[in-house]
RNA sequence: UCCAGAGUAGCUCAGCUGGUCAGAGCACCUGACUGUUAAUCAGGGGGUCCUGGGUUCAAAUCCCAGCUCUGGAGCCA
């Protein structure tokens, strides 16, 4: 990734790695820790990274004093140093520079640093996160994250949306009880962690008219699986006027432009990741689209079943209409896709209250899910929402929401009620899919999962 | 929450039909080497075999309980 802004401080002149080509020939002074040291004899290489990149440092015994040497002998993994050297182009280096060195300043001699270059186990690796981030693999993955966030917000804010934050206590459960998080709110009652900023950004949008949510958002599921955490970030549009084809549209556009500006400005951080990036590249507008009706029937004439538990035992039926779809479903129906799959039209029992009904059909509602390829996964649900008072009130009653906390958002279906929609796209589970990554934790700084909130 | 599985050196693991079973590689320390990048070679130090009970002449090994962790399911982004 290339820094498109460049700071240049008051006080200091710093160089970095990403920008070695500009300095080939030159002298300059880096800042950073030893990646990695190998010895042999009169020589020492020093794979030095500073949050930019990783360069190897070559100290010659012939060009240096005996005591820089010395130092360079010493230095250890992780170690933090400063280093004056030249810049010359070397083919055998995999950035293609390498730096000369002519002094070594010593910041502090790391001992017994816990990570390896050896194979580590997750156990291990998650307890030293705060410094399993170091390594390149993770390094990469951060920058991945940090552009899929940036071109989010540079879809967004250039097409004419305005970002508007939702509260993150919350009196009300957006989506059922079962799965928040609950704290006390000094005298009034009980607040809970937000499930998603959802039915604050269609406040926001009838005020503003297309806005988007971006924040954390907290799931108390007992979920236990690589797809999964209880506190992930997720981008919410909403737009009013749009319908679900608007909303659709929307959502391709934005998971296209997310891809597109990864592929454009993260090359060298999908490489470290041995990331196929033909894969990627076939991810553009149109994406397949196909109703929940038609899905369904596709999963019959393949014979993906639908697998019941009944007295311990695992019983295979056909899939009828109307279940939801499980793992299983989701991955035999992607296997046929190369780029992401919009499944739309789902039945009304299986989603959320605040959907609308189809006019054509009230037994489904309209929403819609991507899923993404090669093993992607669900990474946007949405839907358009039901802008009808009574409607509303009726499926509030249903779902035994209490009303009470609810009377702000009727409201919003009593003063100017418009048709409208939007949808929300998890940040986590779309930089593990561009990523590659083989756990979602892995894509997030500090992950929060059932069993672990260290450190 | 449910179903599986795992805990032995700093790390990754072998040993597990009970009896030379306290082991290997890496990491670390000492030395050799002008092209290494998971360097190589020689030498060295390093252990509550997760915890607590039980069976036995004898337990890392078998049994029970607990703790911690991992994978998967459902739910979801």
């Amino acid at each position: 990734m290339q820094t498109e802004t460049t700071i240049i401080s008051r006080y200091k002149t710093y160089h970095y790695i990403e920008n070695l080509s500009q300095y080939v020939g030159q002298e300059i002074v880096l800042r950073g820790w030893v990646y990695h040291k190998t010895g042999k004899g009169k020589l020492q290489f020093i794979q030095l990274r500073d949050g930019t990149g990783i360069v190897q440092c070559v100290v010659f015994r012939g060009n240096v004093s005996e005591e820089v040497f010395e130092k360079a002998k010493e230095l250890t993994q992780e170690s933090s140093v400063i280093i004056k050297g030249t810049v010359r182009e070397e083919a055998r280096a995999p950035s293609g520079y390498e730096v000369d060195v002519l002094d070594i300043q010593i910041i502090q001699l790391t001992k017994d640093y816990p990570i390896t270059p050896k194979e580590h186990g997750d156990t291990f690796l998650l307890e030293h996160r705060h410094l399993w981030l170091r390594s390149s693999r993770q390094h990469a993955i951060m920058r991945v994250r940090a552009a899929v966030v940036k071109a989010i917000r540079d879809f967004f804010d250039g097409n004419g949306f305005k970002l508007m934050d939702s509260p993150i206590l919350t009196p009300n459960a957006c989506e059922g009880t079962t799965t928040l998080f609950e704290t006390q709110y000094f005298d009034l009652g009980k607040a809970y962690l937000s499930q998603s900023g959802q039915l604050y950004a269609e406040a926001s949008a009838m005020a503003l008219g297309k806005v988007y949510t971006f924040g954390p958002v907290f799931r108390a599921e007992l979920s236990k699986t690589r797809k999964h955490l209880t506190e992930f970030w997720m981008v919410e549009p909403e737009m009013a006027f749009f319908d679900l084809e608007d909303d659709m549209d929307l959502a391709e556009d934005l998971v296209e432009y997310i891809v597109h500006y990864v592929l454009k400005t993260c090359r060298r951080e999908l490489e470290t990741l041995e990331r196929d990036i033909t894969q990627l590249e076939k991810v553009k507008r149109p994406f397949y689209r196909m109703t929940y009706t038609e899905a369904v029937e596709w999963l019959n004439k393949h014979n993906v079943p639908l697998i019941r538990k009944l007295d311990g035992k695992e019983v295979e039926e056909p899939f009828p209409w109307g279940e939801d779809f499980g793992a299983v479903q989701e991955e035999a129906l992607m296997e046929q896709f190369d780029k992401p799959c919009i499944i739309h039209h789902y039945p009304a029992k299986v989603k959320a209250f605040y959907m609308k009904r189809d006019p054509e059909n009230p037994e489904l509602v309209l929403a819609m899910d991507m899923l993404a390829p090669e093993r992607g996964g669900e990474i946007i649900g949405g839907s358009q929402r039901e802008d009808n008072y009574d409607l509303l009130l009726e499926r509030i009653k249903e779902e035994n929401l209490p009303l009470d906390a609810f009377q702000w958002y009727l409201d919003l279906r009593k003063f100017g009620s418009v048709p409208h929609s939007g949808f929300g796209l998890g940040i986590e589970r779309t930089v593990k899919w561009i990523t590659g990554a083989k756990h979602i934790r892995e894509v997030i700084p500090f992950p929060r999962m059932i069993y672990r909130i260290f450190p």
